[in-house]
DNA sequence: CGTGTGATTGACCAGCATCAAATAGAGTGG
DNA sequence: CCACTCTATTTGATGCTGGTCAATCACACG
């Protein structure tokens, strides 16, 4: 089970690694946990002394506000990182919750720290990665503040698409595994359970997406894309990668942002 | 006219700098420059070839949606980084807008490299403030989200306090400059400007705040936490600093997230 | 076949958007 | 100092999106 395939991807995403370079970051990926679905990987306050990465299943950044209500910040795919900040920092100050049954590295605070100093485009990859993140938070600001249900659910959708797919997890050409309850949709997008119901059923009327059976299926990318003005552009990938086509294939004006 | 102060104290509030390491630092702002407000200080699809330093004045990140609204997804205050990313990555994904006149700091790539290479403590300070600046976008999709306004518009209030505290910025014990229009608030929070204007007003009326002439005075912090269920701890300041005594100072019951 | 979880639907209503207009202020020039 | 102008704030009226509450349905699993 060669697990370690998503993450090599993901750091491929952003930068070119040697495979003498491949081979350190496998040797990272020892120590292997398997993490219950609903279930902390990580919990707010905690100050974990190692990083952990998603190999297989999907998580969530998730912060439980004073009145019940759970908010999604980001959605952890196999190949990405839970925490590889709070190790030098401090106290976590929200939840990683596995979505799935997930298999997660535990990589030691150290190994990273050495594999970093040995490996300067492992560093580059990793700050890069990190940079992503931050615009893939940013375009959530955007995606969740506009008050458009239909753009916000079909933006995340695309957005789960090129993530998907540049990890090599996609189901042949226009589907993807899509491990999430209308509940976990809601809490991710900031809408009512109800809602998100509603919401999905019209954009599957509609023909954008086929979501059902934990699986979504998307026709026409294009088209998903002009519905919601996404822009791949944030996600800052390689041209050369996986997604390139796709990236190319966005007629102009549905380049434009949210 | 020492501008350089609040990136100091911004510093500072993450981990603490000899007085060598400061000296370093003022030694990189030798280039600052005036930019007008309303003008971007950076634009979408810029590489820019050195960092940006807000040293005086408010501006915010900004993208602009295909319909033609705008949101902002940060606020820079003096002492923060613009684009300390942009330079490695690729193109700038969204705007750096200037709110007011601003004093902005020039400096080469280089000399960060340079001087990130030669003290340590500098490097974390920038990790630790990206790390906080990634903290913070996450609260803001938590509070953008949570579909009440008056909570979403008062947050937003406690972290300005606590962030221009923390790069001493009071006027007073209890008030800060707050150059916002209204239009430029609802930006912010995701919300239209005339509701922006009535949620003000009913904060006002209810006297958690008093908004008006480019100020904003809190008669009582706790209160004001207490109302938005705000908790600073996201924030990630150390204690010993200026925002310290606040930070402590909250009733344990206002220490649930928003 | 019971049980539990997740999806779906209905009825109702509140918050916020929208459109439009009036008012207040700040800055400018005569 | 006043008139003019531009911007920002404020207010009103109206309607829609999405929230709330509650019930039913579908399905997987033991």
């Amino acid at each position: 089970m060669n697990y370690v395939r998503p993450l090599i991807r993901k750091l491929e995403t952003v930068e070119r690694l040697t495979s003498a370079e491949v081979q350190h970051v496998l040797g990272l990926c020892r120590s292997i946990r398997t993490v219950a679905r609903r279930t902390n990987i990580v919990s707010e306050g905690e100050r974990p002394d190692h990083v952990h990465i998603i190999l297989d299943g999907w998580a969530a950044r998730a912060t439980v506000r004073k009145n019940g209500t759970r908010q999604f910040t980001a959605f952890l795919l196999p190949g990405d990182f839970c925490d590889i900040h709070a190790t030098t920092l401090s106290a976590m100050d929200h939840d990683i919750f596995a979505i799935t049954d997930c298999q997660v590295a535990y990589v030691d605070k150290r190994d990273i720290d050495e594999a970093t100093r040995s490996t300067p485009a492992l560093t580059r990859a990793l700050w890069r990665s990190t940079l992503v993140d931050e615009a893939i938070l940013r375009r959530w600001i955007v995606n969740n503040s506009s008050g458009d249900a239909h753009s916000t659910i079909a933006h995340l959708f695309c957005e789960l698409h090129l993530r998907m797919r540049a990890v090599g997890l996609m189901e042949g050409d226009d589907a993807f595994a899509l491990p999430l309850t209308q509940e976990e949709l809601a809490d991710a997008t900031g809408m009512t359970t109800v809602h998100a119901n509603r919401t999905l059923k019209r954009l599957n009327a509609g023909g954008l997406v086929q979501v059902g059976g934990g699986r979504i299926v998307i026709p026409d990318v294009a088209a998903l894309r002009r519905a919601c003005g996404f822009n791949p552009n944030y996600l800052h990938m390689l041209l050369e990668n996986a997604g390139a086509s796709l990236i190319q294939n966005v007629p102009a004006d549905a380049w434009q942002t949210v």
